[in-house]
DNA sequence: CCCTGATTCGC
DNA sequence: GCGAATCAGG
């Protein structure tokens, strides 16, 4: 695979949205995340600079070999101010159409979210995420799969979560999301 | 362990 | 120019 000008815009696209470079990688196909990093860098713009208030960011000393005096302090690049409509994230699940209730309350693992106000994008998030769940048994989980338990404990379609977690959390990224929800939605407590 | 970007250097 | 290997954090 090689760079097209169709690959290289895609990759200024997501960048410019922020999209992490195993991300990029991974929605062009064909490359790595390296990949996407060499090319980001190699086009220049690996970091929004051009603020003048910003002090160093060039500090890192490489210990293996920094010798290499760059006399090159290449010009960032103008910031075309380019107006994107919008990110189109997906509103599209806000209707909870089939209530998963399956999940037991017996397990001292999650708080139920159950009927508390969650964000539907995070709900949204979840139902989409557990059509890609590992579908661990219990002896399956690790330390770092998430511990979200599916459907009943009673029934062959109980299984956990087993995506990567998030990082000390016991739950994936999307679980954590409607786990750790901050109390919001009753918060007066008349006192 | 998972992830992130940054840098180097052989190709 | 390319990107795997490596580095450096989170």
């Amino acid at each position: 695979m090689s760079w097209n000008d169709e690959r290289v815009e895609l990759l200024k696209k997501m960048w410019g949205e922020g999209q992490s470079a195993s991300q990029i990688a991974k929605e062009l196909g064909g490359v790595t995340r390296n990949a996407v990093i060499g090319k980001v860098h190699r086009l220049g713009l690996s970091n929004r600079n051009g603020s003048g208030g910003s002090s160093d960011s060039a500090a890192k000393a490489k210990p293996k070999a920094a010798a290499k005096p760059k006399a090159a302090p290449k010009a960032a690049p103008e910031p075309k101010p380019e107006i994107k409509t919008q990110p189109a994230r997906d509103t599209t699940a806000a209707p909870i159409s089939r209530a998963k209730q399956i999940i037991p309350a017996g397990q001292p693992l999650p708080p139920q979210p159950s009927a508390n106000e969650i964000d539907p994008a995070a709900l949204a998030k979840v139902n989409e995420i557990e059509k890609k769940a590992k579908k661990l048994s219990l002896m399956e989980l690790t330390e770092r799969t998430c511990k979200w338990p599916v459907g009943d404990p009673a029934t062959p379609d109980f299984w956990f979560c087993g995506l990567p977690v998030q990082s000390g959390k016991p739950y994936c990224e999307a679980h954590v999301g409607v786990a750790f929800q901050p109390m919001s939605s009753r918060r007066d407590r008349k006192r």
